[in-house]
DNA sequence: ACCGCGTTGTGAACAGCGTTCACCACGACC
DNA sequence: GGTCGTGGTGAACGCTGTTCACAACGCGGT
């Protein structure tokens, strides 16, 4: 194993790496396989040595895209469980604005949130931890009777949806004043908590 | 004006139609508009006389889907007000399910539904309009009593939202049971509805 | 020390894309 | 009947993703 040269050795993650930043930078539409190869220092046909596809490397970047996700949630430390969720709330908005155009890449080629047929030893796919992340705080909110949730699993998907919601909205540049924006993302949550408040 | 001849006339509109026709048919993936001129029996020049750009006839079409939900919303005749908006909800959700596609386009190059410095005389852009019928509903559900809204315009976005996420998050493939599919649509309404119930 | 092999990247090529431009045919008008 | 203008054509440009035959390089074996 020699001493990696003074050339960049060419790894999928690399590249990868490389066309998160052009895409964050320059938007979608600027990824070229041959622009990012010569920005690697490379020409075009040697990335095929490590990706399949365009396909294949946007998945990857999602891919990449979801594991930061995750590691959003995993650095929300609340106890409170309703507190738990208006934090992944915020976290899942925050990752989408920090970069609108690697969100959009998030869902390109859409993942399988399935926590269906898991094959039970292997790691879970980036989506589906997030998701997990999601739905256990809906669990232990309901367990806690903090909410009144029959059905954790559609509460999960209920407050997903609507957050995914307002983080797609809040990217169609219908240029809300900044306080409406922020205000938009609690009120979501907040409702609908509200609606799953116990009556007591 | 002679007769039409049997050579059917290239308008923008034929244009549009062929290119839903298409994107309805094999997706968006599939829209070239060299293959769409030879489907309208004509060389891909000919269509520049029509439409200024691809982003034109996407634009184009995107407003042409916006006029569709309209006429959905304005099928409605619900009096109750909150009535209205839970079947606004499910056409809006109607709508994106019918061509999965074509709801994706009408976001691609985002229509401003900015209810902001309209010019007054003119006629309204379908995404404002069809946005003003959904507030209109919440204004009046919120006049009457019914729900308990501070802001109807904060309200009405955030029903929005979350019905745009829903819409949006039935088409990630990830398969829920269809039962699952229509029971998160009417729970995220219900659940906000339910957020803005009036504390008796 | 040399030879061969396997890897990794290259250069050229293919098909298709959006878009532009010079041209041409045809119907309407004087 | 000749002229004009409109609307469509054919060819071209530069770009894209992708494939393929080939070349350069370093390692292992003799």
């Amino acid at each position: 194993m020699a001493l990696p040269s003074e050339r960049a050795v060419l790894t999928r993650d690399a590249i990868v790496a490389a066309a998160r930043e052009v895409i964050a930078t320059s938007g979608l539409e600027a990824l070229s396989l041959r622009r990012l190869a010569t920005g690697l220092g490379v020409t075009a046909p040697a990335l095929y040595a490590h990706v399949t596809d365009k396909e294949d490397l946007l998945r990857a970047l999602a891919t990449a895209e979801f594991d930061a996700l995750v590691a959003r949630f995993a650095a929300v430390d609340e106890d409170d469980p309703v507190a738990r969720i208006r934090a992944h709330g915020r976290a899942y908005v925050a990752h989408a604005r920090e970069s609108p155009e690697l969100f959009h890449v998030m869902f390109l080629f859409p993942p399988d949130l399935g926590a269906a047929d898991l094959p039970e030893g292997r790691e879970l796919p980036g989506a589906t931890q997030a998701f997990a992340a999601a739905f256990g705080a809906v669990e232990d909110a309901a367990a806690s009777g903090a909410l009144a949730i029959d059905d954790p699993l559609l509460a999960a998907l209920t407050l997903w949806s609507a957050m995914h919601g307002v983080a797609t909205v809040l990217q169609l540049g219908l240029d809300l004043p900044s306080e409406v924006e922020d205000a938009l993302i609690d009120e979501v949550t907040d409702r609908i908590l509200a609606g799953y408040r116990p009556s007591v």
